[in-house]
RNA sequence: GGGGACGUAGCUCAAUCGGGAGAGCGCCGGCUUUGCAAGCCGGAGGUUGCCGGUUCGAUCCCGGUCGUCUCCA
């Protein structure tokens, strides 16, 4: 069977038993901090899970795009581990439970309609303690009690060890089904039923209590599924993946054999670039933070396995191609960004290669002090350095050093970086995912806040929660709280920060009570009024006035409206590439990131602005309609890759030149931005520029402010007019310039002129003219100054000059280079003085510098100085 | 979220122990040459990322900050 053959099966499958197909969420689940990339088929679900918030359905089904790189070492050597995979799963909340999922599970397994399995080859695991499926297994399936196996809490309860060792929150006994191949070989696990009936409160005995609506989360591996169909002995010999293999061997010029010389590598080379190329068409892009970095990793490794079988420059790239073949029964839409990935891939291939040959002048030089030291060993210490310094994978170290014979001591390298792990864990994710917070009560009773924000300003609501100190409380009542206050209604006319739109402002008032509202957050379905209580009390039940702020919510219209143009013109004048990567909207205040490489030009920049303000001018409709995602569609709504849209969609429109989907609030019709105009563009990541514009008021006060500086400036300039200033600038620049070098020259004239008094005045001990004077009003420079003219004024000379800068004091001595061969020194002397003055110094045996604290004993330490030239000379 | 390295002329990088900011390439001018390539001579080009501290004195040591690279989570 096919593998596209099996996915369309299992969800037919289960359609069959009224589980609703649901499209896979996301790699990167959006409002989930407790993962990097969406692990498993149930992370979808997991407010269904803990019961909060409405259920549209209580049975589902999804195949989901995963990611997991916990194993990545095993990737290709083993016959089962992916990085990326996909998951079947079936899903139950507070519907069926145990009893189904096994019969289902086996019917889907072994009748000839589905997949056909012979009952004979399959076995299954229950938690050590769970009668209940053991008794469904032997009794109602039949399957001979040899054939099940009971397993402790490490193998079959989930999360793994949940039962003692925690986390607290939602967890159960598990069942895993097992093939057993005809060909003899080793037991494969191909599904996993996850019970999840408990609640786990603290530490045992007694902390777990059963859920009053049991869930059922089960997950099937598509690709092992695959292999055990098709009877093959690795997910890599697939009809999917087998293909990829052969590309990557193509590609890097050796013939994919499954137990060949380069079987192992090419696997890996397959694996990480359908991962990589699933995420980038994602917008999961290379870069060193997060998910990113993740991309990154998978990426350069597999580059490696490339680069030591012999193609050193960028080739991933062209497997573009065969990743599309490979998934585009599952996901055709990833054909459409091939090229862009295609670019995307190869630009890290090459930033990556260009590292390492950054990074090579630091490798030779220790492969350098390795010869010279006569090791044969590249410390752990030294390859530690490179891994994480200059990004050298240890593999990459290992093959290198060994080109200069020498080996790599990679037990140091993995002790080093096990420390690294340890020391980097301390801010690792919080474990309690599944646990509640003081909001999900909220939610099981009231749902969420309904939102009257598009038609209204200004509502009548009831308080239904309120929270203080991250705890829910009855009332509030104390006035002047220091940390904000968060309330939710049942209805507001609030919007809360999404899409990049800010939070409203504003007041919530009862009859005897007024809390201002600085800002309002959502959470789910909620929407958090967060602020401070100004004046009496509020209840949890009271009605109130909830009233924006309708000044600040216009501007926002304004700005956010504006985007919307901002964007449309982007696309017209760089391209349709020009995509949305982010945005902020703040009162008559926008920011707008986009996918561009490189900076715009000053044209381009004044096209875009051009655009806008065109279409502004226009006084184009704007129309917000709500629909189905199918018809927004169809429609031509702009709609990307790595967001998940929920089934009916908000619809903004603007005269027939932009279709966004957008749940902010918008103007009715563009002429009422009044003016954009922008302020600034700049890098913010690799690919992606930034553009902050300002609209209505902001706009027309920015213009104002650059023509009050521009006059401001022509006026201290004494320009006659603006026009004038920069002739102006480029006239007293020069002018600074110019009397610069002409006081520098001025300076070295009159030193040479005070030098020839210092010389007049100098005294002479056996042929050695020595000079010890204060030079005043002199800095350091001039010191120096003054001693490398003596010095090359007189045969030999010995110097020390003092100044006074600042009320402290500076020395400086210096020495012809012929004397100090006769024991005088330029460091001894300044450190003479120095101590006469209270200072220290130092410096090389031909010129030394030293400071003190005390000028009025400069005198002392000149004489201190000539006392010791003179005893030295004397002793020479 | 936690570590590490780096930031010096337009570019690539030096600067020993804290003591005079340099080289190569590039740029400009001159010479040599029929012309080009090259060569020779000369020149311009610096807030040593930014802020603070220690010190008589900081490119160098310490703290902070910004940026780049990198490892781990």
């Amino acid at each position: 069977m096919k593998t596209d053959e099996l996915r369309e099966k299992y969800l037919e499958f289960f359609e069959s038993k009224d589980c609703v197909r649901r499209p896979s969420d996301v790699l990167v689940p959006k409002g989930d901090r407790s993962v990097l990339f969406t692990p498993a088929g149930m992370n979808q679900f997991k407010n269904q899970f803990l019961g909060v918030g409405p259920l549209e359905f209580t049975r589902a089904t999804t195949c989901q795009k995963c990611l997991r790189t916990g194993d990545i070492g095993n990737v290709g050597v083993t016959a089962y581990h992916h990085t990326f995979f996909e998951m079947l799963g079936n899903f139950s909340f507070g519907d069926y439970f145990k009893r189904e999922a096994i019969h289902w599970a086996w019917e889907f397994l072994t009748d000839k309609k589905w997949l056909g399995l012979s009952p004979d080859r399959l076995s299954a695991t229950v938690y050590l303690e769970d009668d209940e499926a053991w008794n469904i297994w032997e009794q109602e399936i039949g399957l001979p009690s040899s054939r099940i196996r009971r397993e402790d809490e490490h193998e079959n309860f989930w999360p793994a060890g949940a039962p003692s060792e925690g986390p607290d929150g939602v967890c159960g006994p598990c069942s895993e089904i097992y093939y057993h191949p005809e060909s003899g070989g080793s037991e494969v696990e191909i599904w996993n039923l996850v019970f999840t009936q408990f609640n786990r409160v603290g530490e045992p005995p007694d902390n777990l209590r059963p859920l009053p609506k049991k869930n059922i989360d089960t997950g099937m591996g598509l690709e092992r599924t695959a292999a055990v169909l098709q009877g093959v002995e690795s997910n890599f010999e697939i009809d999917t993946l087998r293909p990829l293999c052969e590309a990557a061997g193509n590609v890097v010029g050796v013939k994919y054999e499954f137990g060949g010389e380069h079987g192992r590598a090419l696997r890996r080379i397959a694996d990480h670039i359908r991962a990589v190329t699933m995420c980038v068409h994602e917008n999961v892009v290379p870069s060193n933070e997060k998910q990113g970095y993740v991309v990154r990793l998978l990426l350069r490794r597999a580059l490696l396995e490339g680069f030591l079988i012999g193609r050193q420059d960028p080739f991933l790239h062209e497997l573009v191609p065969a990743v599309v073949a490979a998934v585009q029964g599952g996901y055709p839409e990833v054909g459409d960004s091939a090229s862009a990935a295609t670019n995307t891939i190869r630009e890290e291939e090459e930033q990556f290669l260009g590292i390492i040959e950054r990074g090579l002048a630091r490798f030779e030089r220790i492969v350098e002090r390795c010869r010279a030291s006569g090791q044969s060993k590249v410390s752990g210490e030294e390859a530690f350095e490179l891994h994480t310094q200059e990004g050298f994978l240890i593999e990459m170290t290992e093959a290198m050093a060994a080109r200069h014979n020498l080996s790599v001591d990679t037990g140091r390298f993995r002790k080093l970086l096990d420390q690294h792990r340890q020391t980097s864990g301390k801010g690792s994710f919080s474990d309690s995912v599944m646990a509640e917070g003081p909001l999900d009560a909220i939610r099981k009773t009231v749902g969420g806040t309904e939102f009257l924000g598009y038609e209204a300003t200004r509502a009548e609501g009831r308080i239904v929660g309120v929270i203080a100190e991250k705890q829910l409380v009855e009332s509030i009542e104390e006035v002047g709280h220091v940390d904000p206050i968060a309330v939710v209604l049942d209805r507001t006319p609030f919007y809360g920060e999404a899409g990049g739109q800010v939070g409203d402002t504003g007041t919530i008032e009862t009859e005897s009570a007024t809390f201002e509202v600085i800002d309002t957050q959502r959470d789910g379905e909620l929407l958090l009024h967060v602020g401070h209580l100004r004046s009496g009390t509020l209840k949890v039940g009271e009605r109130v006035t909830a009233t924006v702020d309708d000044g600040r919510r216009a501007g926002i219209r304004r700005a956010h409206s504006a985007t919307h143009l901002l964007h449309h013109a982007l696309r017209r004048t760089l391209g349709e590439s020009a995509q949305q990567r982010g945005s902020k909207v703040e009162d008559d205040v926008l920011r707008f990131d986009f996918a561009h490489k490189g900076p715009l030009t000053r044209e381009q920049i004044i096209e875009v602005e051009d655009e806008i303000n065109s279409r502004i001018a226009e006084g184009a409709d704007v129309a917000t309609t709500v629909t189905s995602q199918k018809e927004a569609k169809e429609r031509g709504a702009m709609m990307l890759f790595g967001e998940k849209y929920p089934d009916r969609v908000r619809m903004v429109t603007m005269g027939d030149f932009s279709i966004e989907l957008c749940g902010g609030t918008h103007l009715s019709n563009t002429g009422q931005v009044g003016m954009c105009r922008i302020v600034s563009e700049e890098p913010v990541a690799k690919g992606v520029r930034r553009i902050v514009a300002l609209t209505g008021q902001k706009a027309l006060a920015s213009v104002r402010e650059a023509d009050e500086l521009l006059r401001e400036i022509a006026a201290t300039l004494k320009a006659p007019q603006p026009q004038d200033v920069p002739r102006r600038v480029v006239q007293l620049q020069e002018e600074v310039k110019q009397l610069k070098q002409q006081l520098a020259a001025h300076a070295k004239a009159s030193v040479a002129d005070a030098i020839g008094d210092l010389l007049e005045s100098a005294e002479d001990c056996e042929g050695v003219t020595i000079v010890c004077s204060r030079i005043d009003g002199a800095d350091r420079e001039l010191l120096r100054d003054y001693a490398d003219q003596i010095r090359s004024r007189v045969e030999a000379a010995a110097i020390l000059l003092a100044a006074e800068i600042d009320g402290k004091v500076a020395l400086l001595a210096a020495v012809s280079r012929d004397l100090i061969s006769r024991g005088i020194k330029a460091g001894d002397c300044v450190r003479e003085a120095a101590k006469v003055v209270g200072g220290g110094g130092g410096g090389r045996p031909d010129l030394a510098e030293a400071g003190g604290k005390d000028p009025s004993k400069i005198d002392d330490a000149l004489a201190a100085a000539r006392e010791l030239y003179r005893s030295r000379l004397s002793q020479g």
